[in-house]
DNA sequence: TTGTAAGCGTTATCAC
DNA sequence: GTGATAACGCTTACAA
């Protein structure tokens, strides 16, 4: 039932490495010939069979993706990033989901991508708790070039990742230079690498300016509006004197804006609020919300674009490329929540 | 380098079949065989080439998903579904996006996956003006089974959709029996077809009730919330008097909601409000939203089971198997913004 | 410019 | 129970 080459070959008279020439475009071929095996693909209905190709020449021209939490606003948009760069560099992608992020049990994905001779693999994973103890030097040796998204850069590793940590100063910087003074601080959860990033960045910032921080102004939450709710009352009750409070993420911003709102303190002018994460709601909060933009969709690219550079130079026996770190920066975007000097109507 | 079945073979002396029956698990062998083989797929590593076993049994164990707007609620989470659904079944899953959802040139990404045998494809595109064009009995043919998603259902082939008309009839009678009489209505873009099924929904449901809607009780939204901003502005413009307006998402229902804050006007007391998806920030707008719940998740495990039912029935050549469309129901989410009869304090 | 033969890593057939 | 041998559809030497 499918056409081979074969077939092709039959029907236009030549040897079936004349019609793989032309289907790749490759060596020298007389313009007749050329143009009667392209009639007898047109003909047949020919489609090369990729997974033959693979085969022989040893390369599969797929990369692999493994993800966690895409219905969630960053997750969603590095993978459309990585998706999109790997179409445009002719590359498949399989895409394997985590339901857990958390897991550390990861053989059964790499195993699939391996049985299927993926070229390389984006791990797009957060890194949680101790879900990195599976990287061991000896079992990434048995795997194709890997590059890691939103990972603590580690020697001899490619990772790409959104600074965090400068993205959480400029919100504090920005809260500080509109003449706040008492801040408090709505982190993620600490288990993740990125919220302690943006922690650190809070406490730098707020430690140059001369301001403390007592342990109370910081409460975790787990990134959910309804933690940001949680979160603010908790800072509320301990400080009712707090003038601006930075959310680790929009979400919890929104849950610490729903908390405002029933306490009737009036935001910006009694708590100016700073999110992160510029999620297309938070423009319409009420008030809009102040917020860091990551470039989730860049950071995708690059991942693809840094893990084609490896394929190469394995490819090459330059095996030992050197592993590179990228940071991306954060770009602040004041909004409503944040403007003017507190106590100001 | 990489080894193969032979090289086990080989360090087992036995033959490349008997390692590939107890790689599969198939027929009978002895104790002692099975172990001595194991030992040396243990010893060298070994990985067996899905490739190369897909190009002899002429089955991938692979699907494709063309989807679009994964960066959106609907989107991603209708992909969490057909990703957790194909791991459960054994495929691996190619992911294409289409950066424009609206593209008739599909043939793209439908070569690449005839390329690379995919046993079937899931269509998660929503239906924009005539971007089902492609859609031609003679281009199936040579195409693997294809289930489609959030698409009008067609006769011949297999549609799984979310039933968007009855669930904006579940948002407008919600209104109805809460003692709204004037209900506006902001729809989403009316080249989608899902956008015109809720429309459908809404205009039966006051045609019952034996309410009237006037054209201009009817504007035409993008989905954004700037969009929905905008017809809020519109509506209240022509209809100060309305005392209930359903958003035909989220997202355009939160940019109403600001619209009324702007303006001073109380929700629910002058106006209730609704919106469609019940998006997780929904519960945490200012007031809470009333909306209406698709089962998106399920949508798409929906559409990898009928996938895979279609791909067996093809396998067995009863080419002919009925294609089937289903509807799956939503559920009404009660929240603060549509509680109590109007003008109530 | 084009053709021949070998082989990529599996599984299937049919013997033993 | 187990093992030769021939596919699967393609590319790559190496010839011609």
């Amino acid at each position: 039932m499918p056409v081979t080459l074969r077939d092709v070959a039959r029907l236009a008279s030549v040897s079936t490495k004349t019609v793989s020439r032309v289907v790749n475009n490759q060596g020298e071929i007389s313009q007749t010939t050329r143009q009667r095996v392209q009639a007898a693909i047109e003909q047949l209905g020919y489609r090369p069979n990729i997974l033959a190709r693979s085969l022989v020449s040893q390369r599969s021209n797929s990369l692999a993706v493994v993800a966690s939490g895409v219905e969630y606003y960053g997750p969603s948009h590095t993978l459309v990033g990585i998706e999109q760069q790997c179409y445009e560099l002719g590359y498949s992608l399989l895409l394997s989901l985590l339901p857990r992020p958390d897991d550390t049990n990861v053989s059964p994905v790499l195993d699939a991508f391996v049985a299927r001779r993926v070229d390389g693999i984006i791990w797009a994973v957060p890194e949680i708790g101790n879900n990195r103890t599976w990287i061991q030097p000896d079992l990434l040796q048995h795997l194709p070039p890997i590059v890691f998204l939103s990972m603590e850069p580690r020697p001899g590793l490619s990772v790409v990742a959104v600074d965090n940590r400068a993205g959480a100063a400029q919100a504090i910087q920005h809260l500080i230079d509109q003449g706040r003074r008492k801040i408090g601080v709505i982190t993620g959860p600490l288990d993740w690498w990125e919220a302690r990033e943006r922690c650190a960045g809070c406490r730098d910032t707020l430690q140059w300016a001369g301001l403390e921080i007592l342990p109370s102004q910081m409460v975790e939450g787990d990134w959910s509006a309804s933690s940001g709710e949680r979160g603010m009352r908790k800072l509320l009750a301990h400080h009712p004197d707090l003038d601006a409070v930075f959310a680790c993420n929009d979400q919890m911003a929104l849950g610490a804006l729903g908390v405002a709102h029933q306490l009737g303190r009036r935001i910006p002018q009694d708590t100016a609020i700073v999110g992160f994460d510029n999620i297309p709601e938070s423009a319409h909060f009420w008030p809009s919300l102040t917020t860091v933009q990551q470039q989730l969709v860049d950071a995708g690219c690059i991942a693809v674009q840094v893990l084609q550079k490896l394929i190469e130079a394995k490819r090459q026996d330059r095996d030992h490329a050197e592993p590179m770190a990228t940071l991306l920066p954060t770009q602040l975007i004041v909004r409503a929540s944040s403007l003017g000097a507190p106590g100001n109507a």
